[in-house]
RNA sequence: CGGGGAGUGGCGCAGUCUGGUAGCGCACCUGCCUUGGGAGCAGGGGGUCGGAGGUUCGAAUCCUCUCUCCCCGACCA
């Protein structure tokens, strides 16, 4: 083409100087690998008008059109190279928070031996998600979907004394779940990307001071992708630990619910978000119970709306099997819905599930809807606001037909109260008498979690203390979805034109828009631009294609690199440049000697704007 | 795993009911023209119609089996 035919590269001698100072920058940066120049004309980045039928939601959408991501096959993707650049970035990022922390990298195999996950006993207990397989010789392994068994099986054969710890190894590395049903691109994928970090510590307070350094790492990067996140707490689940914390960031498309105080600091996903003991009722006259037909009045809605009363007069009784076998009844009130996940760690089980029709008789006597506490022989559990009920209303255990006027204590004893429901949108706090709770919807991008010595007891991961003695180590593991993180940014950063990138890890700082190409002045005051814009360490994407205008600018916007600057003959005739920044659209000349101080100047301003973000 | 839907060129789709030798838009290549918000005209390349079997003179189209993908639900760090 136009006079930049001559490629220079490292064995440019003119241009060993600015080569090496290039160098240096970049390995400040590290990032791996930085062409010459990164034109567009021979980059790798065919954008999409349309949009392929497979994408849900707006981050897959935009990440397959601006050509970041291609699928192999369900849930398992290429990155491709725009893509990449953006994983790295927040890869660098993780890498620098966790090096601060004292945290060691290192790389565990992604192919597993089954024999590790035997002694873990997690074998038999992980389902079909774990993707197993054998080699040649009949030997069981399976891909990584975690590296508990991987690191304690590591640190034990390392790990001898006290004067070792505390220890927190992570590593970034593509595992592999083999998920119900992937979906909505990177965001939920059977192959992903993961930064996960295990910490080792002497006793369950040091461990907790590992589990606290981790969170506050984990607050910094977050804010470093220049996200809107919450730290919530959360249900520790089938793996079991005392405490932990998911890290979400704040987008309507999140598959997770999360609640917030509106005053405190107080937050929790829905699944463990607390309820607020209710206020004592003052006790009226307890009325005389009753039988009252119901026919065909199953839900509360039908039964208050047919007897005239509010649903919050109503006790709903659900039914639940549990893993023996056994039935057991949980009570709300009417207008409340039962949290399965509460109960089920009220039970210390691991699987309960909805009982059906025949549990429902031969454990009630009568059919579904028409459940209730009254005469019935099985465990009962009810939520705390139960117990403030008066004059209730519930099912009879024969069909078509409710009770009216019960009342806890008097017709019916409970087993145990407790706080079995989801709390809601609205409710006051349980933590302070000052707020009440607003909703969020959360993508989950990452998780603290205390294991305490489950592994390194099965596993007999252990030091000696101070005093001689055999110790098993006390464990933490955290984890961060890379990818997920990068389809989260897009969901939290777009507009009807495309992405809009948060500086820290945007694939590039710069959009360089040649519009003439024909035109030499123009060419050559856009090479200059670029090669000053390189210089002060700035990333740039330098789009010399031979399209029409209209073409650069709809993928420049799409592309959403945070500043976009555009060399064109109308304002090179003014001798000036124009300078765009993608979030607000604002637009500014320049001449070009200034531009590079300009960007500088306004990427600043967006980093700091976007690390406050809250 | 239950329910629903779809597989036709790189992407988005029509054609399938009623069988007759595959088409449109975008993208790509060539030329002209145009050139600050995804231009226009002309020409061109590319598809064993997911796969296997069957029916038929003839199958993208009808039948059987199979694979893959998507959506809803249940599940899940």
């Amino acid at each position: 083409m136009n006079g930049w035919v001559l490629e220079c590269g490292p064995g440019c001698l003119r241009c060993a100087e600015k080569y090496a100072l290039r160098l240096r920058i970049i390995e400040k940066l590290t990032l791996v690998s930085e062409e010459v120049r990164m034109r567009m004309s021979r980059y790798l980045l065919n954008t999409l008008k349309e949009v392929p039928r497979e994408a849900e939601t707006l981050s897959h959408q935009l990440m397959l059109r601006s050509c970041m991501i291609k699928k192999i096959a369900a849930g398992i993707y290429t990155y491709m190279p725009i893509g990449y650049r953006v994983i790295r970035k927040i890869e660098a990022i993780i890498r620098e928070e966790l090096n601060r922390e004292n945290c060691i990298e290192l790389l565990m195999p992604a192919v597993q031996p089954a024999e590790l996950w035997k002694e873990s006993m997690r074998w038999d207990f992980y389902g079909k998600e774990l993707l197993r397989f054998k080699d040649r010789k009949g030997a069981d392994f399976c891909m990584g979907p975690t590296h508990e068994e991987i690191i304690t099986d590591v640190v034990r054969r390392e790990l001898k004394s006290y004067r070792q710890l505390p220890l927190n190894l992570y590593q970034i590395q593509t595992k592999f779940r083999d998920e119900i049903r992937p979906r909505y691109g990177l965001m939920r994928g059977r192959e992903f990307i993961m930064k996960d970090a295990y910490s080792f510590d002497v006793d369950d307070k040091a461990s907790e001071k590992s589990y606290w350094s981790m969170y506050h790492a984990y607050a910094r990067i977050f804010h470093r992708c220049g996200l809107k996140f919450r730290a919530v707490e959360a249900d520790s689940g089938a793996i079991g630990g005392s405490f932990t914390h998911e890290f979400h960031v704040l987008a309507d498309t999140g598959e997770d619910t999360v609640l917030s105080c509106s005053h405190c600091e107080y937050t929790a996903n829905i699944e463990k978000a607390e309820c607020r003991q209710p206020d004592p009722i003052e006790h009226g006259i307890l009325e005389k119970i009753e039988k009252k037909e119901t026919p065909g009045k199953k839900s509360v809605e039908e039964v208050a709306e047919f007897l005239s009363v509010k649903p919050d007069k109503l006790i709903k009784t659900m039914i639940f099997s549990t893993q023996d076998g056994t039935s057991v009844a949980v009570l709300v009130r009417g207008d409340h819905e039962v949290n399965e996940v509460k109960v089920r760690n009220f039970l210390g089980l691991n699987a309960m599930e909805l009982a059906d029709e025949d549990l429902i008789q031969a454990s009630t006597g009568g059919p579904s809807g028409f459940s209730g506490p009254v005469g019935l022989n099985i465990r009962i559990l009810a939520d705390a606001a139960v117990k403030e009920m008066e004059n209730a209303v519930t099912g009879a255990n024969e069909k078509d037909t409710h009770w009216v006027n019960v009342n806890p204590g008097r017709d019916f004893v409970v087993g145990e109260y407790g706080d079995f429901r989801l709390a809601e949108k609205g409710e006051r706090c349980p933590r302070c008498d000052k707020g009440e709770y607003e909703q969020f919807k959360g993508i989950e991008v990452g998780q603290v979690f205390r294991l305490g010595e489950k592994y390194s007891k099965s596993m007999n991961c252990s030091f000696l203390d101070e005093n001689g003695k055999d110790k098993s180590a006390v464990m933490g593991c955290y984890g961060i979805g890379v990818g997920r993180t990068a389809a989260a940014a897009i969901e939290q950063n777009n507009d009807e034109n495309g992405i809009v990138w948060p500086v820290n890890i945007a694939p590039f700082d710069v959009m360089l828009l040649n519009l003439d190409i024909q035109d030499d002045s123009v060419n050559e005051a856009a090479q200059r631009l670029y090669d000053d814009l390189k210089s002060k360490g700035l990333e740039v994407l330098y789009d010399e294609r031979d399209v029409r205008a209209g073409f650069k600018f709809k993928d420049a916007d799409l592309i959403g690199l945070p500043i976009q600057v555009i060399v064109g003959k109308r304002g090179l005739k003014e001798g000036l440049a124009e300078v765009k920044v993608r979030r607000t659209g604002e637009r500014v000349k320049e001449s070009p000697e200034n531009v590079p101080a300009k960007i500088e100047a306004l990427l600043k301003n967006l980093k700091e704007q976007e690390e406050q973000r809250r």
